[in-house]
DNA sequence: CGCATGTCAGGCGAACTGATATAC
DNA sequence: CGTATATCAGTTGGCCTGACATGC
Protein backbone atom coordinates (compact mmCIF):
# COMPACT_ATOMS: atom_id res chain seq x y z
CA UNK A 1 0.00 0.00 0.00
CA UNK A 2 1.38 3.81 -0.73
CA UNK A 3 1.79 5.62 1.80
CA UNK A 4 0.86 8.74 0.08
CA UNK A 5 -2.93 9.48 0.60
CA UNK A 6 -4.77 9.90 -2.93
CA UNK A 7 -7.55 12.54 -2.10
CA UNK A 8 -9.44 13.16 0.05
CA UNK A 9 -12.34 15.24 -0.11
CA UNK A 10 -13.48 17.69 2.56
CA UNK A 11 -16.58 18.88 4.19
CA UNK A 12 -17.10 21.73 1.40
CA UNK A 13 -20.43 22.94 2.87
CA UNK A 14 -18.66 23.25 6.15
CA UNK A 15 -15.87 24.83 4.48
CA UNK A 16 -17.85 27.42 2.50
CA UNK A 17 -19.82 28.22 5.39
CA UNK A 18 -16.90 28.55 7.50
CA UNK A 19 -15.24 30.68 5.42
CA UNK A 20 -18.02 32.50 4.78
CA UNK A 21 -18.75 33.08 8.66
CA UNK A 22 -14.94 34.02 8.83
CA UNK A 23 -15.39 37.21 6.59
CA UNK A 24 -18.76 38.31 7.85
CA UNK A 25 -17.47 38.15 11.61
CA UNK A 26 -15.89 41.11 10.79
CA UNK A 27 -18.16 42.76 9.30
CA UNK A 28 -21.43 41.82 11.35
CA UNK A 29 -20.31 44.36 14.13
CA UNK A 30 -20.90 47.22 11.68
CA UNK A 31 -23.71 46.01 10.03
CA UNK A 32 -25.64 45.59 13.55
CA UNK A 33 -24.64 49.17 14.82
CA UNK A 34 -27.06 50.19 11.93
CA UNK A 35 -29.46 47.70 12.83
CA UNK A 36 -29.05 45.78 9.40
CA UNK A 37 -29.93 41.92 8.87
CA UNK A 38 -27.61 39.89 7.29
CA UNK A 39 -30.49 39.43 4.43
CA UNK A 40 -31.24 42.98 4.98
CA UNK A 41 -27.55 43.61 4.19
CA UNK A 42 -27.34 41.33 1.14
CA UNK A 43 -30.62 42.85 -0.03
CA UNK A 44 -29.52 46.61 0.43
CA UNK A 45 -26.14 45.73 -2.01
CA UNK A 46 -27.76 44.15 -4.44
CA UNK A 47 -29.81 47.61 -4.69
CA UNK A 48 -27.03 49.68 -4.47
CA UNK A 49 -25.25 48.91 -7.49
CA UNK A 50 -25.55 51.21 -9.95
CA UNK A 51 -26.84 48.97 -12.90
CA UNK A 52 -29.61 48.28 -10.62
CA UNK A 53 -30.40 52.29 -9.87
CA UNK A 54 -33.70 52.39 -11.57
CA UNK A 55 -34.91 49.48 -8.91
CA UNK A 56 -35.48 45.75 -9.44
CA UNK A 57 -38.20 43.27 -9.78
CA UNK A 58 -38.48 41.12 -6.60
CA UNK A 59 -38.60 38.16 -8.05
CA UNK A 60 -35.10 38.95 -9.50
CA UNK A 61 -34.32 40.78 -6.31
CA UNK A 62 -35.06 37.58 -4.26
CA UNK A 63 -32.66 35.51 -6.81
CA UNK A 64 -29.73 38.02 -6.76
CA UNK A 65 -29.51 38.15 -2.81
CA UNK A 66 -31.26 34.74 -2.12
CA UNK A 67 -33.51 34.87 0.03
CA UNK A 68 -36.92 32.86 -0.69
CA UNK A 69 -40.40 35.13 -1.67
CA UNK A 70 -41.66 35.08 1.21
CA UNK A 71 -38.69 35.76 3.22
CA UNK A 72 -38.10 38.85 0.91
CA UNK A 73 -41.14 40.29 1.66
CA UNK A 74 -40.77 40.15 5.11
CA UNK A 75 -37.66 41.56 4.92
CA UNK A 76 -38.99 44.44 2.63
CA UNK A 77 -41.32 45.38 4.91
CA UNK A 78 -38.85 45.62 7.72
CA UNK A 79 -36.47 47.79 5.49
CA UNK A 80 -39.51 49.83 4.09
CA UNK A 81 -40.31 50.43 7.40
CA UNK A 82 -37.25 52.24 8.31
CA UNK A 83 -36.61 54.16 5.27
CA UNK A 84 -33.79 52.40 3.18
CA UNK A 85 -36.50 50.94 0.35
CA UNK A 86 -39.34 51.63 -1.42
CA UNK A 87 -41.83 49.51 -3.30
CA UNK A 88 -44.04 50.60 -6.36
CA UNK A 89 -46.16 48.35 -8.82
CA UNK A 90 -45.22 48.44 -12.29
CA UNK A 91 -47.14 50.30 -14.92
CA UNK A 92 -46.47 47.63 -17.41
CA UNK A 93 -47.02 45.19 -15.62
CA UNK A 94 -49.27 45.57 -12.14
CA UNK A 95 -48.46 42.06 -10.57
CA UNK A 96 -45.14 42.80 -10.31
CA UNK A 97 -43.83 45.50 -7.96
CA UNK A 98 -40.08 47.57 -8.23
CA UNK A 99 -37.94 47.96 -5.23
CA UNK A 100 -35.53 50.48 -5.11
CA UNK A 101 -32.90 52.00 -2.76
CA UNK A 102 -33.48 55.16 -0.89
CA UNK A 103 -31.53 57.94 -0.42
CA UNK A 104 -30.96 56.69 3.44
CA UNK A 105 -30.42 53.34 2.31
CA UNK A 106 -27.93 54.52 -0.54
CA UNK A 107 -26.26 56.72 2.02
CA UNK A 108 -26.26 53.62 4.74
CA UNK A 109 -24.49 51.38 1.89
CA UNK A 110 -21.53 54.71 1.38
CA UNK A 111 -21.36 54.77 5.00
CA UNK A 112 -20.09 51.59 5.35
CA UNK A 113 -18.29 50.95 2.16
CA UNK A 114 -14.97 51.99 3.27
CA UNK A 115 -14.72 50.05 5.75
CA UNK A 116 -15.65 46.79 3.74
CA UNK A 117 -12.62 48.15 1.14
CA UNK A 118 -10.39 48.14 4.07
CA UNK A 119 -11.26 44.69 5.40
CA UNK A 120 -11.04 43.83 1.37
CA UNK A 121 -7.18 45.54 1.24
CA UNK A 122 -6.96 43.65 4.07
CA UNK A 123 -7.40 40.31 3.05
CA UNK A 124 -5.48 41.21 -0.33
CA UNK A 125 -2.44 42.27 1.18
CA UNK A 126 -2.34 38.82 2.97
CA UNK A 127 -3.30 36.87 0.22
CA UNK A 128 -2.05 38.79 -2.57
CA UNK A 129 -3.93 39.60 -6.11
CA UNK A 130 -3.68 36.33 -7.54
CA UNK A 131 -5.25 34.31 -4.83
CA UNK A 132 -7.96 36.17 -4.69
CA UNK A 133 -8.24 36.31 -7.86
CA UNK A 134 -8.18 31.93 -8.19
CA UNK A 135 -10.56 32.27 -5.24
CA UNK A 136 -13.05 34.36 -7.06
CA UNK A 137 -12.98 31.78 -10.12
CA UNK A 138 -13.33 29.06 -8.55
CA UNK A 139 -16.12 30.02 -6.33
CA UNK A 140 -17.55 31.15 -9.98
CA UNK A 141 -16.67 27.42 -11.69
CA UNK A 142 -18.46 25.20 -8.66
CA UNK A 143 -21.83 27.91 -8.73
CA UNK A 144 -22.25 27.27 -12.46
CA UNK A 145 -21.42 23.64 -12.54
CA UNK A 146 -23.88 22.68 -9.51
CA UNK A 147 -25.98 25.04 -11.08
CA UNK A 148 -26.04 23.20 -14.45
CA UNK A 149 -27.59 19.98 -13.44
CA UNK A 150 -30.43 20.69 -11.17
CA UNK A 151 -32.86 17.87 -10.10
CA UNK A 152 -35.76 19.58 -10.24
CA UNK A 153 -38.05 23.05 -9.97
CA UNK A 154 -36.46 25.64 -12.13
CA UNK A 155 -35.65 28.70 -9.98
CA UNK A 156 -36.27 30.12 -6.96
CA UNK A 157 -39.59 32.79 -7.46
CA UNK A 158 -41.23 32.04 -10.93
CA UNK A 159 -39.46 33.46 -14.09
CA UNK A 160 -38.16 30.16 -15.88
CA UNK A 161 -35.07 31.92 -17.37
CA UNK A 162 -32.38 34.06 -15.93
CA UNK A 163 -31.46 36.87 -18.74
CA UNK A 164 -28.24 36.97 -16.71
CA UNK A 165 -25.99 35.16 -16.41
CA UNK A 166 -22.58 36.26 -15.38
CA UNK A 167 -22.95 39.95 -15.88
CA UNK A 168 -23.10 42.42 -12.61
CA UNK A 169 -19.57 40.73 -10.64
CA UNK A 170 -18.64 43.85 -8.73
CA UNK A 171 -18.99 44.91 -5.04
CA UNK B 1 -6.92 55.68 -19.01
CA UNK B 2 -6.69 52.50 -19.58
CA UNK B 3 -9.26 49.89 -20.67
CA UNK B 4 -7.92 47.16 -18.98
CA UNK B 5 -10.11 46.54 -15.47
CA UNK B 6 -7.43 47.02 -12.51
CA UNK B 7 -8.91 44.21 -10.35
CA UNK B 8 -12.18 44.48 -8.67
CA UNK B 9 -13.46 43.03 -5.78
CA UNK B 10 -16.32 40.82 -5.51
CA UNK B 11 -18.93 40.50 -2.99
CA UNK B 12 -17.08 37.49 -1.28
CA UNK B 13 -19.46 36.99 1.50
CA UNK B 14 -22.55 36.55 -0.98
CA UNK B 15 -20.23 34.17 -3.58
CA UNK B 16 -19.19 32.09 -0.77
CA UNK B 17 -22.88 31.84 0.02
CA UNK B 18 -24.60 30.80 -3.06
CA UNK B 19 -21.21 28.20 -3.50
CA UNK B 20 -22.24 26.48 0.03
CA UNK B 21 -25.95 27.00 -1.35
CA UNK B 22 -25.23 25.68 -4.81
CA UNK B 23 -23.45 22.69 -3.61
CA UNK B 24 -26.12 22.03 -0.41
CA UNK B 25 -28.98 22.18 -2.83
CA UNK B 26 -28.14 18.78 -4.33
CA UNK B 27 -28.24 17.29 -0.74
CA UNK B 28 -30.60 18.41 0.89
CA UNK B 29 -33.46 16.68 -0.57
CA UNK B 30 -31.71 13.45 0.69
CA UNK B 31 -31.54 15.44 4.64
CA UNK B 32 -34.91 16.26 4.93
CA UNK B 33 -36.47 12.79 3.39
CA UNK B 34 -34.29 11.64 6.75
CA UNK B 35 -35.45 14.56 8.54
CA UNK B 36 -32.69 16.38 9.12
CA UNK B 37 -32.04 20.00 9.09
CA UNK B 38 -28.44 21.66 7.89
CA UNK B 39 -27.38 22.27 11.68
CA UNK B 40 -28.29 18.63 12.71
CA UNK B 41 -26.38 17.60 9.62
CA UNK B 42 -23.10 19.27 10.35
CA UNK B 43 -23.64 17.83 13.88
CA UNK B 44 -23.57 14.20 13.13
CA UNK B 45 -21.49 14.81 10.28
CA UNK B 46 -18.30 15.34 13.19
CA UNK B 47 -19.97 13.45 15.78
CA UNK B 48 -19.37 10.67 12.55
CA UNK B 49 -15.93 10.74 12.28
CA UNK B 50 -13.89 8.44 14.12
CA UNK B 51 -11.49 10.51 15.67
CA UNK B 52 -14.65 11.46 18.31
CA UNK B 53 -16.14 7.99 18.11
CA UNK B 54 -15.69 8.50 21.93
CA UNK B 55 -17.57 11.30 22.26
CA UNK B 56 -17.08 15.71 22.02
CA UNK B 57 -17.71 18.05 24.74
CA UNK B 58 -20.75 20.29 23.98
CA UNK B 59 -18.18 23.43 23.87
CA UNK B 60 -15.71 21.74 20.87
CA UNK B 61 -18.96 20.64 18.88
CA UNK B 62 -20.43 24.05 18.61
CA UNK B 63 -17.16 25.40 17.21
CA UNK B 64 -16.78 22.66 14.78
CA UNK B 65 -20.30 22.30 13.60
CA UNK B 66 -20.25 26.18 13.75
CA UNK B 67 -23.11 27.01 16.21
CA UNK B 68 -23.81 28.76 19.17
CA UNK B 69 -24.20 27.24 22.50
CA UNK B 70 -27.77 27.94 23.11
CA UNK B 71 -28.56 26.90 19.42
CA UNK B 72 -26.76 23.96 19.96
CA UNK B 73 -28.53 23.02 23.32
CA UNK B 74 -31.90 23.24 21.38
CA UNK B 75 -30.04 20.74 18.08
CA UNK B 76 -28.91 18.31 20.66
CA UNK B 77 -32.55 18.15 22.44
CA UNK B 78 -34.30 17.03 18.94
CA UNK B 79 -31.18 15.02 17.99
CA UNK B 80 -31.87 13.38 21.64
CA UNK B 81 -35.30 12.78 21.03
CA UNK B 82 -34.86 11.64 17.67
CA UNK B 83 -32.05 8.91 18.68
CA UNK B 84 -29.39 10.15 16.77
CA UNK B 85 -27.19 11.19 19.94
CA UNK B 86 -26.69 11.22 23.17
CA UNK B 87 -25.60 12.74 26.10
CA UNK B 88 -24.12 12.40 29.33
CA UNK B 89 -22.30 14.15 32.20
CA UNK B 90 -18.37 13.30 32.47
CA UNK B 91 -16.83 11.81 35.34
CA UNK B 92 -13.29 14.21 35.65
CA UNK B 93 -15.45 17.28 35.16
CA UNK B 94 -19.09 17.67 36.09
CA UNK B 95 -19.67 20.92 34.18
CA UNK B 96 -19.16 19.17 31.14
CA UNK B 97 -21.03 16.71 28.83
CA UNK B 98 -19.86 14.66 26.42
CA UNK B 99 -22.28 14.62 23.51
CA UNK B 100 -22.21 10.97 20.90
CA UNK B 101 -23.54 9.49 18.05
CA UNK B 102 -25.94 6.89 18.59
CA UNK B 103 -26.11 3.58 16.02
CA UNK B 104 -28.77 4.77 14.45
CA UNK B 105 -27.34 8.15 14.23
CA UNK B 106 -24.25 6.85 12.81
CA UNK B 107 -26.21 3.82 10.62
CA UNK B 108 -27.98 7.21 8.95
CA UNK B 109 -24.98 8.58 8.16
CA UNK B 110 -23.65 5.63 6.32
CA UNK B 111 -26.86 5.52 4.42
CA UNK B 112 -26.38 8.78 3.03
CA UNK B 113 -22.44 8.38 2.50
CA UNK B 114 -22.64 7.13 -1.00
CA UNK B 115 -25.17 9.65 -2.18
CA UNK B 116 -22.69 12.34 -1.10
CA UNK B 117 -19.91 10.37 -2.23
CA UNK B 118 -21.13 10.43 -5.98
CA UNK B 119 -21.65 13.81 -5.36
CA UNK B 120 -18.46 14.82 -4.44
CA UNK B 121 -16.79 12.49 -7.49
CA UNK B 122 -19.11 14.16 -10.08
CA UNK B 123 -17.74 17.59 -9.27
CA UNK B 124 -14.55 16.58 -9.29
CA UNK B 125 -15.22 14.86 -12.40
CA UNK B 126 -16.11 18.28 -13.68
CA UNK B 127 -13.46 20.61 -11.63
CA UNK B 128 -10.62 18.37 -11.79
CA UNK B 129 -8.85 17.23 -8.61
CA UNK B 130 -6.13 20.01 -9.08
CA UNK B 131 -8.60 22.88 -9.35
CA UNK B 132 -11.06 21.37 -5.60
CA UNK B 133 -7.46 21.26 -3.89
CA UNK B 134 -7.18 24.26 -5.06
CA UNK B 135 -10.65 26.01 -3.83
CA UNK B 136 -9.87 23.51 -0.14
CA UNK B 137 -6.34 25.32 0.26
CA UNK B 138 -7.57 29.06 -0.54
CA UNK B 139 -10.46 28.50 1.57
CA UNK B 140 -8.64 27.03 4.71
CA UNK B 141 -6.28 30.14 3.88
CA UNK B 142 -8.90 32.29 4.17
CA UNK B 143 -10.33 31.17 6.93
CA UNK B 144 -7.03 30.82 8.94
CA UNK B 145 -6.47 34.45 7.99
CA UNK B 146 -9.93 36.19 9.44
CA UNK B 147 -9.76 33.97 12.54
CA UNK B 148 -6.03 35.17 13.39
CA UNK B 149 -6.66 38.87 13.97
CA UNK B 150 -10.29 38.43 15.59
CA UNK B 151 -11.39 42.06 16.75
CA UNK B 152 -12.66 40.91 20.17
CA UNK B 153 -14.09 37.81 22.05
CA UNK B 154 -11.58 34.91 21.65
CA UNK B 155 -14.19 31.96 20.69
CA UNK B 156 -17.41 30.74 20.59
CA UNK B 157 -18.65 28.98 23.84
CA UNK B 158 -15.31 29.56 26.48
CA UNK B 159 -12.18 27.12 26.01
CA UNK B 160 -9.73 29.59 25.18
CA UNK B 161 -7.63 27.61 23.18
CA UNK B 162 -8.47 24.93 20.19
CA UNK B 163 -6.03 21.85 20.92
CA UNK B 164 -6.16 20.94 17.19
CA UNK B 165 -5.59 23.32 14.30
CA UNK B 166 -5.62 21.67 11.15
CA UNK B 167 -6.37 18.74 11.75
CA UNK B 168 -9.55 16.10 10.90
CA UNK B 169 -9.79 16.83 7.14
CA UNK B 170 -12.01 14.43 5.95
CA UNK B 171 -15.40 14.66 4.54
C1' DC C 1 -14.10 33.78 45.94
C1' DG C 2 -13.75 34.19 40.68
C1' DC C 3 -14.10 31.60 36.54
C1' DA C 4 -15.82 28.12 33.32
C1' DT C 5 -19.57 25.19 31.43
C1' DG C 6 -23.80 24.23 29.83
C1' DT C 7 -28.57 25.13 29.91
C1' DC C 8 -32.79 27.93 30.31
C1' DA C 9 -35.78 31.85 29.02
C1' DG C 10 -37.35 34.70 25.79
C1' DG C 11 -37.77 37.46 21.64
C1' DC C 12 -37.02 37.77 16.98
C1' DG C 13 -35.78 37.62 12.03
C1' DA C 14 -35.95 34.30 8.62
C1' DA C 15 -36.90 29.55 6.26
C1' DC C 16 -40.43 27.26 4.38
C1' DT C 17 -45.09 25.37 2.83
C1' DG C 18 -49.52 26.25 1.25
C1' DA C 19 -53.14 29.21 0.09
C1' DT C 20 -54.76 33.51 -1.90
C1' DA C 21 -55.65 37.93 -4.65
C1' DT C 22 -54.51 40.01 -8.81
C1' DA C 23 -53.19 40.49 -13.34
C1' DC C 24 -51.40 38.59 -17.60
C1' DC D 1 -59.32 29.44 -19.08
C1' DG D 2 -54.44 28.59 -17.20
C1' DT D 3 -50.17 30.72 -15.72
C1' DA D 4 -47.29 34.01 -13.31
C1' DT D 5 -46.36 37.34 -9.54
C1' DA D 6 -46.33 38.72 -5.08
C1' DT D 7 -48.10 38.52 -0.69
C1' DC D 8 -50.43 36.45 3.33
C1' DA D 9 -50.91 33.03 7.03
C1' DG D 10 -48.85 30.16 10.04
C1' DT D 11 -45.45 26.83 11.81
C1' DT D 12 -40.94 25.67 12.90
C1' DG D 13 -35.91 25.64 13.83
C1' DG D 14 -32.33 28.34 14.78
C1' DC D 15 -29.91 32.90 16.14
C1' DC D 16 -28.82 35.49 19.87
C1' DT D 17 -28.57 37.97 24.45
C1' DG D 18 -28.84 37.63 29.17
C1' DA D 19 -29.41 35.16 33.16
C1' DC D 20 -28.64 31.13 35.82
C1' DA D 21 -27.34 26.58 38.24
C1' DT D 22 -23.56 23.99 38.91
C1' DG D 23 -19.00 22.68 39.60
C1' DC D 24 -14.12 23.87 38.97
Amino acid sequence: MPNQTPFAHRNLPLLLLKAREAVMQHRRPALRAHGLSDQQWRVLRVLAEPAHAQGLDTGRLAREAHLLGPSLTGVLTRMERDGLIRRARREDDARRSVVQATQGGLALVESLSPTIGAHYDDIEAHMGQNKMAQLYALLDELIALQQSDLPEETNDMGEHATTTLLTEAAA
